[in-house]
DNA sequence: CGAACTGCTTGCGACTTGGAAGCAGTTGCG
DNA sequence: CGCAACTGCTTCCAAGTCGCAAGCAGTTCG
């Protein structure tokens, strides 16, 4: 029996599993930056260091949301997974990039990916979701060459800091 | 220049909000318990301890989600408020539930709330949000004698204790 | 052959967590 | 009126977690 747990209610099991500062930047940078390995993972954003990175990964495996594989081209290197699991968080990152961009003093360059989503709403939200699939469950490395979900966050992500930089060098 | 983020990603500043086991459990009491007191938030399902309550309280209310007044009817009580803010993570606290039924080990009593907000989707979350705002944004307190969200989720979740005491009862 | 890179691990000080107990004041009840 | 119960916290302290810095064995590249 199962008694590592506080409560079983769902929300109090999530947090379980996620709750904490670093969880969820890992799979956010896998879901929207495309990162696999463990050294892409360690040049987050926020500067996680590789300790910290490493329990989580393992962790993250252990309930099942990430899984991990040898790298063919690499010996040393690993390529992690998202599951289902973690795939079903994309809606759940959709809405919490938008509140986050409503109640807090995001950047903007790093928020046009969240407002492109939330402007997507759940149709987009599934097609990055069938997306991700392919990437991460299909049979190796499907690349589908058009111009997929997180392409377009991306360009949109460099249009913004492209202008800022250009305005920059107007005003400045 | 506030630079005491990590940085400005709508995701990163989510979780330095409320990226630890208790806050969202907290903002969950309030929301589907209607707590609105210290004493009452000490006794949730898990079990938090005072000091930590009480930091998270603090916190809480020097992001925005909550505010505190005095109560009325007893000088020594504090009233506990959400803010606009913390209202409007209804929609998340369903994604949430959603996704821990689906992946986690929930309790059924502590899950069907969870599975009602599911099937109510979006319109029904509208709907408790508006109960909440009139509750605590409203001129005191609002009440509407007529079955609120609340009192639906919670009249589900005795029925399912009613039930599975009684299946006990038989099979046992 | 050496520099750069691979996924981690270790050491260690600082910070956080959380159980238990307590506290000054308030209220309800007999 | 007196006392038990309750109010929102606070303090103490041990145990755990966090996270910077450094390092490591092996691999690949030029």
């Amino acid at each position: 029996m199962p008694e590592d747990h506080r409560s079983g209610c769902p929300i109090n099991l999530s947090l379980e599993v996620f709750g904490d500062k670093w969880s969820l930047l890992i799979i956010r940078d896998m879901i929207f930056g495309g990162k696999r390995h463990f050294r892409e993972l360690l040049r987050s954003e926020e500067g996680i260091s590789s300790n910290i990175l490493a329990d989580r990964l393992k962790t993250l495996m252990e309930v099942g949301m990430l899984t991990k594989s040898d790298d063919p081209t690499h010996k040393q290197k690993a390529i992690y997974s998202l599951t289902e699991m973690a795939i079903a968080l994309v809606p759940i990152m959709a809405h919490l990039g938008a509140w986050g961009r409503r109640y807090l003093p995001v950047s903007e360059e790093l928020s046009i990916r969240a407002e492109l989503m939330e402007e997507g709403g759940p149709a987009l939200w599934e097609r990055f979701m069938d997306e991700l699939r392919a990437e991460h469950l299909g049979a190796g490395f499907t690349e589908h060459g058009e111009s997929s979900v997180r392409e377009r966050l991306q360009k949109a992500y460099e249009d913004v800091l492209a202008r800022k930089a250009k305005g920059r060098k107007v005003a400045g």
